[in-house]
DNA sequence: ACTGGGACCTGGACGC
DNA sequence: TGCGTCCAGGTCCCAG
């Protein structure tokens, strides 16, 4: 007789390579941590060790205790949790950066605390119950703690290009922010000064949709073309939220990890197999450029 | 100012 | 079985 067992923080492991952090990501990392911090007080900070990519605040764990979080917002791929006490507690999830919730949630399911794993860096405990737990393999993550008015001027933000979601992201900034860019469109669209929080994986899937080849030399595409990126970036965007949205609820109930979720791309990582591109089926190759691997279409992206 | 390449970090996949 | 090597990539930093 089979017996029911609470979600073990093993169910969270993605069976395969998660998708590294972009901007999807982490809003819908943002969006789980929201009703499990919003509006409460962080009761206790447990900082596990002095630093990620950077050293933290020598008192930064100090500086929390205490304060309530008022709300998180999210800047490019930066979750920014405003606090109380009038500071700023700045996140980046790096490249392996995890976020798990336990403990209690409002409106939510009830997780027990898991066991502390390697790993583990920062864990909140929230007045209300809930434990947020950050765990970061690499440590190519990042935590900060500054007054709110300089947020987003701090040094890691300070130089982030317009969000690609909101309105200053249009086809005539764009053609203006590429014209005489001799580096390819690639690399252009990963450059976090040219449009924040774009990473490999949705660079990849944009250029395939909208049919460029990712070795064109930005400045040297068409007008209308770029213009054309505009909307698939947007439209890449906002369906990979949807669905981190809607697997949101359901991956909380089977784990309490945020952020990863079933993705479905066109390109990205299937190198030989059909392009999914409507009517095209050439083969997907894989390419490295600036160093990492490019995956696109010769057949329809020129 | 722009561009390309290296460094950081660790776990997992792979070959012998 | 175990060891060495490579790979993943967000961001910073430096050299040209």
């Amino acid at each position: 007789m089979s017996v029911a067992r609470l979600p073990t923080r093993a169910d969270a492991k993605p069976e395969a390579a998660p998708p590294m952090p972009e901007l999807p990501e982490v809003e819908t990392v943002r969006r789980g941590l929201a009703p499990a911090m919003e509006g409460q007080v962080i009761a206790r900070a447990d900082v596990r060790r002095p630093d990620l990519r950077w050293p933290f605040p020598p008192d930064m764990a100090a500086r929390l205790t205490g304060a309530r979080v008022l709300r998180l917002r999210r800047r490019s791929k930066y979750i920014l949790a405003d606090l109380d006490t009038g500071e700023t507690l700045i996140i980046h999830l790096g490249m392996s950066g995890r976020m798990l919730v336990s403990g209690v949630m409002p409106g939510a399911f009830h997780f027990d605390h898991p066991a502390p794993e390697k790993h583990d860096h920062v864990v909140l405990d929230m007045a209300g119950g809930a434990r947020v737990t950050f765990n970061d393999a690499r440590r190519f993550g990042a935590m900060d703690l500054v007054p709110t008015a300089a947020a987003e001027a701090h040094w890691l933000l300070a130089d982030l290009g317009p969000e690609p979601l909101g309105n200053a992201f249009n086809d005539a900034y764009l053609v203006a922010r590429l014209r005489g860019r001799m580096t390819p469109i690639k690399a252009a669209l990963l450059d976090q000064r040219v449009v924040a929080g774009l990473g490999n994986i949705y660079v990849c899937e944009a250029l395939n949709r909208a049919g460029i080849s990712p070795r064109r030399k930005a400045g040297r595409i068409a007008a209308p073309r770029v213009a054309g990126l505009v909307p698939v970036i947007r439209d890449v965007l906002t369906e990979a939220i949807a669905a981190g949205g809607s697997s949101l609820r359901d991956h909380r109930q089977a784990s309490g990890e945020l952020g990863y979720f079933q993705h479905d791309f066109r390109a990205y990582g299937r190198e030989g197999a059909p392009c999914r591109s409507p009517g095209c089926g050439g083969a997907i190759r894989r390419i490295v450029q600036s160093g990492r691997s490019t995956f696109y279409c010769p057949r329809c992206q020129r």
